[in-house]
RNA sequence: GGGGGGAUGGGGUAGCUUGGCAUCCUGCCAGCUUUGGGAGCUGGAGACCCGUGUUCGAAUCACGGUCCCCCCA
C-alpha cells in the first residue's frame, strides 16, 4: 500500500480495494467488476440472510428488470424520488420503443402488479417475497467503488400483510437482520432508528435504518425496512377480502441491503497494510507459509505445512499452503494485504521445537505453538478476530459520537472531531433543512428510543426527538 | 451543481513548455539462482484514452468527446 489510511483516506482506499482483488474498473462510468474476493463476501452475506429469511416464510423469486414508465409512474411521490437517477431503455435494436422501460432503480412498481394479482383473500397474506438482484441508479454524486455505483447488487424483500401490526412487525424484523448481518457477520456496529420524513423512501409511511461510521466520520447507511403502509396497495389494487366477508387494502414492506457493505467492511477494518477480513466472511482464512533454505527443508517444512493444513481443513476451515516460489517476506506483505486473517510460519526453527509460529492479522501479534496446540489456537483466533475487530469499531464509534447542544457544537463535531453528532430536535423540517445548508450534515437517523428533552440544536427551541446528525456517504 | 487535477505496456511513471526511433520502476513469461518481512542475474513479450484538425512528421499543438481522482455545495 502506497497510501496511509490516516493520510489519504479516500486515495487510500481506493487503493485497498484494487490492490486487495476487490474490484475493478469496467468500461463504462460507475460500473466495476466484482472480483471473486469480494463476491465471496457477498456470498456470506447471502447466506446469513437467506437462511433467516426462509426461517421466517420469505420465499425467494424474480421480477424482470424492465419497468414500463406508466407503472413506475404510477406513485407519484415513488416516482419523483426516483426519476432523477433513472437509466431508460429507448430502443429495441433500431425500432423505438412505444414506451420506455425503466432499468428498475427498485422493484415496488412491478413487483406490486403482480402482487394484485395473487392477493384475493385474506388466506393470501401474508405475501412475503424477496429478490436477489442488480439494480441500475444513474448517480450523478461522487462514485466510489461498492459505496456507490450505478450498478450495484442487493436483496429487496416485500411483504403484503393483512394489518398494519404485522407490518410493522415486518419492518423491525428486517431491520434487525440487517443489524445481525453487520454485527454477527461483519463486525460493523450500527445504530439503529428511523428517518426523518425529509429522508424516508418515497412512497414509504416511514422508514427504518441502520447507520455505520466509517474511519473518515462518515456516515454509511448500511441496510434500510420500509412500511410502505396502504399507499402502494390503493394505487396498485392490492385487495384481499377478510373473514367477515370485508374488503381491506394490504399493508406492506419493503427492504434491502446492498453489496456497499463490502466496501465498508474494507473501509472500516483495513489498515495500512492492507485488507483485513473478519474470519467469518474471509474466504481463505489461515494461509500457511514454509520457510526453508535447502532441498530438504522445504520437503520437511512443506510435509509439516500440508499436515497441519489437513487438520485445519478437516475443522472446517478455509486452508492455503503457499509453497510457492516466493521469498517468505513477499508471502507476508501479499497475504496481509490481501486480508487472511491467520498465517501460520512453519521454518526449520519452528520445526526444532516441533511447532509453529502463528501470526494474527487484526494486531500483527506473532507468537510459536507446539504442534499440538496449533489447531486449537487458531479455531480460537477465528473467534478472537472476529470479536476484536468488533470491539475495535464500537470504541471507533463511540470515540466519535458526541453529543452536542448548539449549531457551533455540532461544526466543531463534524470538522474537528471528525464523527457522528448526538442532539435534540424540535421535530421542524426547516431546522433540519436548515442545519443541513449550514453544515452539511444530515439527520441520519431518529433513534428507537428517542426522547423529548434538550434544546433543538437548530432553533434552540423544546427538543421533541433525539437526532444522530453525520455527514454521509 | 461549482472548482481543481489527471489519463503513456497489467500497475506506477518520465517525456509535453520548445513536434522528430518513448524513460524508469514494478508485474508477467523462460532459464539460472534465492528463501524467518516484498533477494539477484540473463533473455523475452507488452503502452502514448477516443475522434477530428494543423504538420513532411503528433504522446507533445488546437478543437470535440469519454473516463478517473480530489475539494466545495
Amino acid at each position: 500500500m502506497d497510501n496511509k489510511k490516516t493520510e489519504n483516506f479516500s486515495e487510500w482506499y481506493l487503493e485497498l480495494v484494487q490492490k486487495a482483488e476487490l474490484m475493478d474498473y469496467a468500461p463504462v462510468q460507475g460500473t466495476m467488476a466484482i472480483r471473486p474476493r469480494a463476491y465471496f463476501v457477498w456470498e456470506q452475506i447471502q447466506r446469513f440472510l437467506d437462511c433467516r429469511f426462509k426461517e421466517a416464510g420469505v420465499q425467494n423469486a424474480y421480477f424482470p428488470m424492465f419497468v414500463p414508465e406508466s407503472l413506475l409512474k404510477k406513485e407519484a411521490e415513488h416516482f419523483a424520488g426516483f426519476v432523477p437517477e433513472v437509466a431508460w431503455v429507448t430502443h429495441g435494436g433500431n425500432e423505438q420503443l412505444g414506451e420506455r422501460l425503466a432499468l428498475r432503480p427498485t422493484s415496488e412498481t412491478i413487483m406490486y402488479t403482480m402482487y394484485s394479482k395473487w392477493v384475493s383473500s385474506h388466506r393470501d397474506l401474508p405475501l412475503k417475497l424477496n429478490q436477489w438482484c442488480n439494480i441500475i441508479r444513474w448517480d450523478t454524486k461522487t462514485l466510489k467503488p461498492f459505496l456507490r455505483t450505478r450498478e450495484f447488487l442487493w436483496q429487496e424483500g416485500h411483504t403484503a400483510h393483512a394489518t398494519k401490526q404485522e407490518a410493522d412487525g415486518q419492518v423491525k424484523q428486517a431491520l434487525d437482520w440487517y443489524r445481525q448481518v453487520c454485527e454477527e457477520l461483519l463486525a460493523i456496529p450500527v445504530l439503529q432508528g428511523k428517518k426523518t420524513d425529509a429522508e424516508k423512501f418515497p412512497g414509504a409511511d416511514y422508514t427504518t435504518t441502520i447507520e455505520a461510521i466509517m474511519p473518515d466520520g462518515k456516515a454509511l447507511q448500511c441496510g434500510t425496512s420500509h412500511q410502505l403502509g396502504q399507499n402502494f396497495a390503493k394505487i396498485f389494487n392490492i385487495r384481499y377480502k377478510t373473514e367477515s366477508g370485508g374488503e381491506e387494502y394490504a399493508w406492506q414492506t419493503s427492504w434491502g441491503v446492498s453489496t456497499r457493505l463490502i466496501g465498508a467492511v474494507a473501509m472500516l477494518h483495513g489498515d495500512d497494510r492492507g485488507l483485513v477480513l473478519p474470519p467469518k466472511i474471509a474466504p481463505l482464512q489461515v494461509v500457511i507459509i514454509p520457510i526453508y533454505k535447502t532441498e530438504e527443508d522445504k520437503a520437511l517444512t512443506t510435509l509439516a505445512s500440508q499436515r497441519h493444513a489437513v487438520a485445519l481443513q478437516a475443522a472446517g476451515l478455509s486452508v492455503l499452503v503457499d509453497d510457492s516460489d516466493r521469498t517468505p517476506g513477499w508471502k507476508f506483505n501479499e497475504w496481509e494485504l490481501k486480508g487472511v486473517p491467520v498465517r501460520i510460519e512453519i521454518g526449520v526453527k519452528d520445526l526444532a521445537k516441533t511447532g509453529a509460529t502463528i501470526a494474527r492479522r487484526d494486531t500483527g501479534f506473532k507468537e510459536f505453538y507446539i504442534d499440538d496446540a496449533v489447531l486449537e489456537k487458531v479455531k480460537s483466533l477465528m473467534d478472537e478476530i472476529q470479536e476484536n475487530l468488533l470491539q475495535k469499531a464500537r470504541l471507533f464509534a463511540q470515540e466519535h459520537t458526541h453529543a452536542v447542544e448548539n449549531l457551533e457544537e455540532l461544526r466543531e463535531a463534524l470538522e474537528i472531531r471528525k464523527g457522528f453528532a448526538k442532539a435534540a430536535w424540535c421535530g421542524d423540517p426547516r431546522c433540519e433543512e436548515a442545519v443541513k445548508e449550514e453544515t452539511g450534515a444530515t439527520i441520519r437517523l431518529v433513534p428507537f428510543d428517542s426522547k423529548e428533552g434538550g434544546k433543538c440544536v437548530y432553533c434552540g427551541k423544546r427538543g421533541k426527538e433525539t437526532i444522530y446528525l453525520a455527514k454521509s456517504y
